[in-house]
DNA sequence: ACAATGATTGGCT
DNA sequence: GCCAATCATTGTC
């Protein structure tokens, strides 16, 4: 396949910088999921930080538990949980062991595969316009449509069942910045980073 | 032990 | 705009 962007595997150091620094670094990257040998891809368009330093929304301010152990494991793994109840959300760990710092994946625009993705989110592959819109808009949504859940947490980033790679040049200008979503404390935050006017981010 | 909450989504009014 | 779905974690009795 003939790629008009870099399907360069993002390294282990990419992963183990400031979690701020890896999420607005995080724009433009392909996110690779394969399934049944078919590689499901996204450019990340939307992305939001959580750190144990100062930030009550994270998972990680709490002491270490079974749910957010994986946060302290070092960047460049998959952090995946469960939310409300029914939904998943995937996170990219960052920094040092015992960092307890992660990057939420808001949004991704599909690539490849779009059909796959669109039967994982709906049922059925056919691309209808405003059905794609919607199909990987919001953090839970990509989830289901990348088949991503609890079976992918803490796996490597530079395993072959998901990784990044270096996607596409987003310059400084093109980046938005404003408060982070759905969250009630540690609200003045603005870690929340997204490719302006991008047609799949959420809000 | 029991009640409330949440880094969300989708359906209905 | 309102609200139910559904469960791990946390707060209260």
């Amino acid at each position: 396949m003939n790629f008009s962007f870099s399907t360069n595997k993002l390294p282990q150091e990419f992963y183990s910088r400031h979690v701020t620094d890896v999420a607005k670094d995080l724009l433009g990257k392909v996110l690779c999921r394969t399934v049944s040998g078919q590689i499901l891809s996204g450019k990340i368009v939307e992305v939001e930080a959580y750190s144990k330093d100062g930030d009550e929304a994270s998972h990680s301010f709490k002491e270490k538990n079974k749910r957010n152990s994986i946060m302290f494991e070092g960047g460049g793994i998959l952090y995946v949980y469960l939310i409300y109840g029914i939904h998943f959300c995937m996170n990219i760990v960052t920094g040092d062991k015992n960092s307890g710092c992660a990057v939420l994946v808001r949004a991704v625009e599909p690539l490849t595969n779009i059909d796959i993705m669109m039967k994982n989110r709906f049922g059925e592959a056919l691309p209808n316009d405003k059905s794609l819109a919607h199909a990987t808009n919001g953090p839970a949504k990509l989830c289901k449509a990348f088949n991503v859940d609890l079976a992918q947490n803490g796996i490597s980033l530079l395993s072959s069942e998901i990784y990044l790679t270096e996607g596409f040049e987003v310059s400084e200008d093109e980046i938005g910045n404003s408060k982070r979503v759905g969250i009630s404390k540690s609200k003045e935050l603005d870690w929340r980073f997204y490719l302006k006017g991008n047609r799949f981010v959420s809000k």
